[in-house]
DNA sequence: GCCGTTTTCGGCCCGACTGTTTTCAGTCG
C-alpha cells in the first residue's frame, strides 16, 4: 500500500483508490476469480468519473453515501472506509504480498495483461518494467509456453513507448493538480502576481515540469510557504528566491519570485519555447537591443559612457510591441513560423476558451457514459454550453453495450421527450451517433439508421495494425458516405498509452475536404488531431469540431484542453464549428 | 462483489483479433 499520503499527513486522494481498486481486480483476474475482477474494474471506473474527493464523500455521508457510488456495495465501501481512515488497505497487501508485482506499470505495455504477467512472475521472476526489459532483451520471453517471437517483439515494442513517454504528464491530467497549487500560492497575501509559464502555459500536450512566477515583496514567506505545501514529497532547492519541488504525483514545481520591472520579460523567457525566445533575442540584436529575462535593454551613451537602459519589460506586450511584433498567445510560440507571421501582421484570431457554444461528441448510460442524458444536458448547460449531441457507441463495440438500430429509435424518442422539457431554456439536444468503422470501411449502422440522426461520427476501435494503405482507405471509404458528418478521433492515439494506428493523415484530410467532413479535435486524454494535423486542416479549410469524449457530467471540463489544441493548430472560430449556433452548425454539415 | 419492473439468488456488456496453437487462451475495446 502506498503511505504516502499518510506519511505527508494529507488526505488519500480518489487517484490512489482509483489505482488500488484496479490493482485488487487485476490480482482476482491473475487468480482466475470469476466476476470480482470486472465489479472491482467497474468501481474503479466510477471513482475516475467522480467529481468529488471521496474523502468529501465521506466526511459528507460516511459509509451511505458511499454506498451510493455505483458499483460500490457492502464490501468495497468498506474498503474505501478502510482507506481513507487508516491510508491502507489490509486485503490489498495481502494480495500485494502474494504477487509482489508493479501490477499498474506492467499492464500499461501493451498486450500485457494479469494472466501473462503472472506467467512471467512465476517463470521469470519478473516484477517491474526493468526486469521485463532484461528478459525480453535476453530472449527469455520467446520460450516460455504460451509466448512465442512476436509477443517477445511486442513487449519489447510497449516498453519503448512507455519509456518515451514517462517523466512527462498529461496536461489534461497534471492541470488540476497546477491550479490547485496556483489556488493554495494565491491565497498567500503576500503574492501580489502568478503565474504558470513553461510548457502548461504553451499548453502542451504533455508538461515535464510547472514553472510558476510570482511577483512579491516578500520572497522568503513565498518559498516558505511553497516548499511547505500540502503534496510536496521532495524539496529539492530552497533559496532566497528559487525553490524548486517534487510532488507526490512525480510532478516537479519551480518557483521564482521576479520584481516587477522585469515581470514580463521572465515570464516571456519562462514560458519558452526555447526556440521562439532564441530569435527573439535575436530580432532585439538587430534592432541594437539586448533581451534576457530581467528587460529588454538599449544601449544609450551617455556622456561617453555605454550605459544599458531597460526599455522594456514589466509586461510581454511591452517587448513584443518594442521589438516590431504583435504580441505572439502562448500557444503559438513554437517557432513554426509565429514571427513571420506576427511581423507581417498576420497571426491568426484564435478561438477563445469561452468560444463554444456545443459539444458533438458525448456518451451516456445508454452505453458507456456513467450519466444520464438528462445528466448530461444539464451539466453541459452549466459548462455554458447551448446544445450537445448525444453520441453513444454502436454494437459493435459490444462491450459497451452499443446499440442497435432499435435501440437508437428509443433513444431517439428518450431525446424528443427531455427536449420538450428544455425547450424554454434554450439548450439542444442533438441525436447523434459514434458509429464504428468495419475492417471494409463500412459502418456498424445502416444509412437509414444514419439519415435520420442530426449528427453522425464515426470512428475506429478495431484493426489498429492493419497496414497504412489499408486504414487510410477503410477510413476514407467510411468518410466518404453521404450521411457521416465527423470523424472522431482520426488518429486513434492515446497520449502515453498508445501511439496513433497507421494512416496516411494527409490523404484522410484531403478526403474530408473532398468529401465536406469534419474532423474531430478530441479533448479526452487523445488530444486527437494533434497540433500540427489541425493546422494542415485550417490551411486547406478543413472544418474541425472541439469535443469533450465526455462520459461523465464533470468532464465536460475538458473542452478547454481541445480548445488548446486547436489553440496551438492555429484554429479560428471560424474553423470550429461548435463554436457556430446551432443552425448553422446543422447547415453546414452534410445533408 | 454487485445488483434487482427477472429482487435476496443467480446472473453478470461480449465479439473480434492475435499469436500461439492445431482448437484456444489472453487481450482489447
Amino acid at each position: 500500500m502506498d503511505l504516502y499520503a499518510y506519511r505527508y499527513n494529507r488526505k488519500v486522494t480518489n487517484e490512489e483508490i482509483e489505482k488500488i481498486l484496479r490493482d485488487i481486480g487485476e490480482y482476482l483476474a491473475m487468480q482466475e476469480v470469476p466476476f470480482k475482477p470486472r465489479a472491482y474494474e467497474k468501481v474503479a471506473d466510477s471513482v475516475s468519473e467522480l467529481g468529488e474527493e471521496l474523502t468529501e464523500t465521506y466526511e459528507r455521508g460516511g459509509s451511505k453515501a458511499l454506498r451510493e457510488i455505483p458499483g460500490v456495495g457492502a464490501s468495497i465501501a468498506e474498503h474505501i472506509e478502510e482507506l481513507l481512515k487508516t491510508g491502507r488497505l489490509k486485503y490489498y497487501e495481502q494480495l500485494k504480498k502474494a504477487t509482489p508485482v508493479d501490477l499498474s506499470t506492467l499492464t500499461n505495455v501493451e498486450s500485457l495483461g494479469p494472466k501473462k504477467i503472472k506467467i512471467l512472475y512465476e517463470k521469470l521472476h519478473v516484477r517491474n518494467l526493468v526486469d521485463l526489459e532484461r528478459v525480453a532483451n535476453a530472449g527469455k520471453i520467446a520460450k516460455l509456453p504460451g509466448f512465442g517471437g512476436k509477443s517477445e517483439e511486442k513487449i519489447l515494442k510497449g516498453i519503448e513507448f512507455l519509456k518515451r513517454s514517462s517523466g512527462r504528464f498529461l496536461i489534461v491530467h497534471a492541470m488540476s493538480e497546477i491550479r490547485a497549487i496556483e489556488r493554495y500560492l494565491r491565497s498567500v497575501k503576500e503574492v501580489e502576481q502568478l503565474e504558470v509559464a513553461g510548457s502548461v502555459r504553451r499548453r502542451k500536450e504533455t508538461v515535464g515540469d510547472a514553472d510558476i512566477l510570482v511577483i512579491s515583496n516578500h520572497p522568503k514567506v513565498i518559498m516558505d510557504h511553497f516548499t511547505a505545501m500540502p503534496g510536496v514529497v521532495n524539496v529539492a532547492a530552497h533559496g532566497e528566491t528559487r525553490s524548486a519541488v517534487k510532488m507526490k504525483s512525480g510532478l516537479n514545481v519551480d518557483i521564482r519570485v521576479v520584481p516587477r520591472e522585469s515581470y514580463g520579460a521572465a515570464l516571456n523567457y519562462f514560458t519558452g519555447s526555447k526556440e521562439h525566445n532564441v530569435e527573439m533575442r535575436k530580432i532585439a540584436i538587430r534592432k541594437g537591443l539586448k533581451l534576457n529575462e530581467y528587460g529588454l535593454f538599449a544601449l544609450k551613451e551617455i556622456r561617453g559612457r555605454k550605459d544599458e537602459v531597460k526599455v522594456a519589460g514589466e509586461n510581454e506586450e511591452g517587448i513584443y510591441e518594442t521589438l516590431g511584433l504583435h504580441y505572439i498567445e502562448p500557444e503559438l510560440r513554437e517557432m513554426t513560423g509565429e514571427i513571420e507571421a506576427s511581423v507581417a501582421g498576420k497571426l491568426p484570431h484564435l478561438i477563445g476558451y469561452g468560444d463554444l457554444l456545443g459539444d458533438l461528441q458525448t456518451q451516456t448510460t445508454w452505453t458507456d457514459g456513467s450519466s444520464s442524458i438528462t445528466e448530461m444536458a444539464r451539466a453541459a448547460m452549466d459548462a455554458g454550453l447551448e446544445y450537445i449531441a448525444i453520441t453513444d457507441h454502436t454494437k459493435r463495440l459490444a462491450m459497451t453495450g452499443g446499440l442497435d438500430v432499435p435501440r437508437l429509435i428509443l433513444q431517439g424518442k428518450e431525446i424528443d421527450a427531455i427536449n420538450l422539457k428544455f425547450k424554454t431554456k434554450n439548450f439542444r439536444i442533438l441525436k447523434g451517433t459514434e458509429c464504428d468503422i468495419l475492417k471494409d470501411g463500412s459502418l456498424d449502422l445502416p444509412d437509414e439508421a444514419l439519415k435520420t440522426l442530426d449528427v453522425v461520427g464515426v470512428s475506429v476501435h478495431s484493426l489498429f495494425n492493419l497496414p497504412e494503405p489499408e486504414q487510410t482507405a477503410r477510413i476514407v471509404k467510411a468518410i466518404s458516405n453521404p450521411h457521416v458528418d465527423i470523424l472522431f478521433h482520426p488518429t486513434g492515439r492515446r497520449i502515453g498509452k498508445r501511439g496513433p494506428y497507421p494512416v496516411d493523415i494527409d490523404a484522410v484530410i484531403r478526403a474530408a475536404k473532398e468529401t465536406g467532413t469534419v474532423l474531430e479535435v478530441n479533448a479526452s486524454d487523445r488530444l486527437d488531431l494533434k497540433d500540427e494535423h489541425i493546422r494542415k486542416c485550417v490551411h486547406v479549410g478543413v472544418k474541425l469540431a472541439i469535443n469533450s469524449d465526455a462520459h461523465a457530467i464533470h468532464e465536460f471540463t475538458d473542452l478547454e484542453f481541445g480548445i488548446a489544441q486547436a489553440r496551438r493548430g492555429w484554429a479560428e472560430k471560424k474553423d470550429i464549428i461548435n463554436a457556430w449556433p446551432v443552425e448553422k452548425m446543422l447547415g453546414f454539415l452534410k445533408r
